[in-house]
DNA sequence: AGCACGCCGACT
DNA sequence: GTCGGCGTGCTC
């Protein structure tokens, strides 16, 4: 594989993008030479010293050779052509993400891709897509993949089938049918504003329908929180849109099967997209919807690598979608019954078109608030007795209820009450969680586990108790509580307990879920996750028994994610009108709370989530906080405390002079909330302005001071750091 | 980020 | 005597 010498003179120079951070000192591309040009997104396999990885070929107008010695620039080895480039429109999201989000453009690009195109040889890539097509010929896509072949030498399959084949559609809702019209006739980004139950859904899967029927090409892409915790919501795509090609994104799958997917959509051969955050980054060469449901969630804001958040993208990528073709070519819809601040003055603002969804379909009218004022409860009660005897109230009918409490295990922690020992982490600043089941002491930080031990480790003293509850605990104590209860059939009440522990095995929670549908049990305990996306038709009781954490929390986003929790949580209850006329029951929120007086409580009893967002958005521009001003986060990882917030210190010094620097807050480096994980110490810088241009340039220009400080003395021991640009919790 | 080279402590 | 720690340096 030697070059001639001179050879380098005929060779066309390119711009190559791979996989190296913003720090690296290359820059965003390399450059590589080849026998003739390549159109930019397509993929190579170049030489980075002695290794060889995926590249994209990126755009360089006039890109020379000039400045490199000669030979420097080294040759592509192999040109991935069997599938087609990477559109423009997909590498602008690309390169906009990595801008934004302070990363280089290549860790986002290739992070982009499905992992497993980074070790394939072009060779392999064919087999695969040939394997592929094989499929779709004998499948359900069939028709498309032919009509495909017809079309000639566009990659895209014109998959024009009539519904026919799809399920037919139930009718809608006045109010539905309004949202739709009205969403279909914007060119701005929408904003379904609809309460749980009122069949957002169903619009979603409307506007999908009529595009994609009416534009034989166009492809949707549907984004969900958590794809594990909405199997109804894929079953329906699926079904629906079976004719069309449906594929899942999500880290779920194994790295074959996201690629095939990833490659599917990439060639139209899927017009339908439904994954979570990371499906933001699929290639979707006719994408002319984007839905995002939930899309308060916080779980659309990625954690690592490049911190992006999948719903701004959406925003985003819809413009460059919609780049050189008619306004709103491409649109996007976001869901919610609890919409984000930020979205919620986007719409205020008349940026965002907001649909609302007041009713419930089948009219059945969401719970009512039951508080339950803790200080005139008996001293040391886990659930009140009112709620215990309507929880059994309901049993006996062949009702169902649902309690929520956010932590898991037994009890957060265990401790001796002569000597003041608690069961900490030994490497963690964080109480290691007692789970009594297996009699394990575990710290859900870093996941080291050990055995309780029988007694005090410092003291000796036998009497180590567990302090707080957990989910085990609850499950316990209310089996306890409700043990002279009867379900209808008589026998004793089922309590199931949901949870990360609980559902580890694969599979477990689809099936412990179908037992609840089943009614099975009567009573579900658990965290959070039961409070999303499912559809029970018994559950006419909800409750709460411990959210007084989200009141005070220091995070000023913490009332935010509880209302929108205990509203969906709400919303899990009375779904089916017709099962709760039959019954005639109360359909209740139980909400248990030391502080009935706190303003969220009125508002959520009066289910009035515009009373809220008024509220809070007041509060933050009060006190300037986003959205009415902009912040990034920097964190450090070091060997000691001084060293983290040292080297943010330094750099916060060094960055004194540049750009944008007079209109930011640069607030003094301080340990995390949680400032030990894994033995490493973590620290971490604030960064608020009231001008996003200002911060950006600031932080583009920063990272070198952030490098930089890495190499004085005081930083020693520093790990890594990343900035964390619009981060979520500080 | 990888992966090299390079200089100091506990093991066959 | 080597294996192996991670501290700097380079990659088109």
């Amino acid at each position: 594989m030697t070059e001639p010498a001179d050879s380098t003179e005929h060779l066309i120079p390119l711009a190559v993008v791979v996989t190296t951070p913003a720090y690296s000192g290359l820059g965003p591309a390399l450059t590589y030479v080849h026998d003739r040009a390549l159109e930019p997104g397509t993929l190579v396999r170049v030489p980075l010293g002695k290794r060889e990885l995926l590249g994209l070929v990126w755009d360089a107008p006039g890109l020379s050779l000039e400045g490199l010695e000669p030979g420097q620039a080294r040759p592509v080895l192999q040109v991935l052509d069997a599938i087609p480039p990477l559109n423009a429109a997909w590498r602008g999201l690309a390169s906009f993400a990595a801008r934004y989000y302070q990363r280089s453009l290549g860790e986002v690009a290739l992070a982009a891709l499905p992992p497993q195109l980074r070790d394939l040889q072009a060779e392999q890539l064919a087999r695969k897509l040939k394997r592929l097509a094989k499929a779709a010929d004998g499948g359900p896509k069939a028709q498309g993949r032919r009509m495909k072949e017809a079309a000639g030498a566009d990659n895209l399959a014109p998959a024009s089938l009539s519904l026919g084949d799809a399920t037919t559609a139930p009718a809608l809702s006045p109010e539905q049918a309004e949202s739709l019209q009205r969403f279909q006739q914007t060119d701005r980004p929408a904003l379904l504003f609809g309460t749980t139950g009122s069949g957002k859904t169903e619009v979603y899967l409307r506007a999908v329908q009529d595009l994609l029927g009416q534009d034989p090409q166009a492809q949707a892409l549907i984004m969900v929180p958590e794809i594990n915790l909405t199997p109804q919501l894929e079953a329906r795509f699926r079904e629906r849109f079976a004719c069309w090609g449906v594929v899942s994104l999500h880290s779920g799958l194994t790295p074959a099967q996201r690629l095939d997917s990833w490659l599917q959509a990439h060639q139209g051969q899927a017009r339908i997209v439904l994954g979570t955050r990371m499906a933001i980054f699929a290639s979707l060469p006719r994408l002319r919807l984007i839905v995002v449901d939930e899309e308060h969630d916080p779980s659309y804001k990625s954690q690592e690598g490049a911190r992006y958040s999948a719903r701004d993208l959406a925003i985003y990528r819809a413009q460059l979608e919609s780049r050189g073709q008619a306004p709103g070519h491409c649109r996007v819809l976001l869901g919610s019954a609890t919409p984000s601040l930020e979205s919620w003055r986007a719409a205020e603002t008349g940026r965002y078109l907001r649909l609302d969804m007041p009713q419930r379909i089948g009219g059945g009218a969401l719970p009512r608030l039951r508080l339950v004022n803790m200080n005139h409860q008996p001293r040391q009660c886990v659930i009140a007795p009112p709620l215990v005897e309507a929880i059994a109230e309901r049993a006996v009918r062949g009702e169902q209820s649902m309690i929520l409490l956010n932590r898991r295990g037994y009890a957060p922690v265990l401790a001796c009450h002569a000597c003041g020992w608690k069961s900490d982490c030994p490497h963690c600043s964080a109480h290691a969680v007692f789970h009594k089941i297996d009699r394990t002491l575990r710290c859900h930080h870093c996941g080291h586990s050990s055995r309780v031990p029988y007694a005090c480790p410092d003291c000796g003293n036998l009497d180590i108790a567990p302090v707080g509850r957990g989910t085990e605990q609850l499950e316990e104590q209310l089996a306890g509580l409700l043990a002279d209860a009867r379900r209808a059939d008589g026998g004793p009440i089922r309590v199931l307990r949901l949870d990360a522990d609980s559902t580890r095995a694969k599979g477990s929670l689809e099936q412990q879920l179908g037992q609840m549908h089943e009614g099975e049990f009567d009573l579900l305990v658990g965290t959070q996750m039961i409070a999303k996306g499912h559809d029970f038709r018994r559950i006419t009781l909800v409750a709460a028994v411990n959210p007084d954490g989200g009141l005070f929390a220091s995070d000023y986003r913490a009332p935010e994610r509880l209302f929108a929790l205990l509203l969906q949580a709400a919303g899990r209850a009375g779904r089916d009108a017709e099962f709760v006329a039959a019954q005639g029951t109360a359909v209740e929120l139980w909400v248990q709370t030391w502080y009935p007086e706190h303003p969220l409580f009125a508002a959520l009893a009066q289910q009035d989530y515009p009373a809220f967002a008024a509220q809070q958005l007041q509060e933050r521009e009060a006190a300037l906080m986003p959205p009415y001003s902009f912040q990034a986060l920097v964190r450090a990882e070091a060997r000691t405390q001084e060293a983290a917030q040292a080297l943010l210190n330094l750099a916060a010094q060094a960055g004194e002079p540049l750009p944008g620097r007079q209109h930011l807050t640069l607030y003094p480096a301080v340990p995390m909330a949680i400032q030990r994980v894994a033995n490493v110490e973590r620290a971490q810088m604030l960064i608020e302005s009231d001008s996003r241009p200002a911060l950006q340039a600031f932080l583009t220009a920063w990272q070198e001071q952030l490098h930089l400080a890495r190499s004085q003395p005081e930083a020693k021991g520093v790990l890594r750091w990343a900035i964390d640009v619009d981060p979520l919790a500080i």
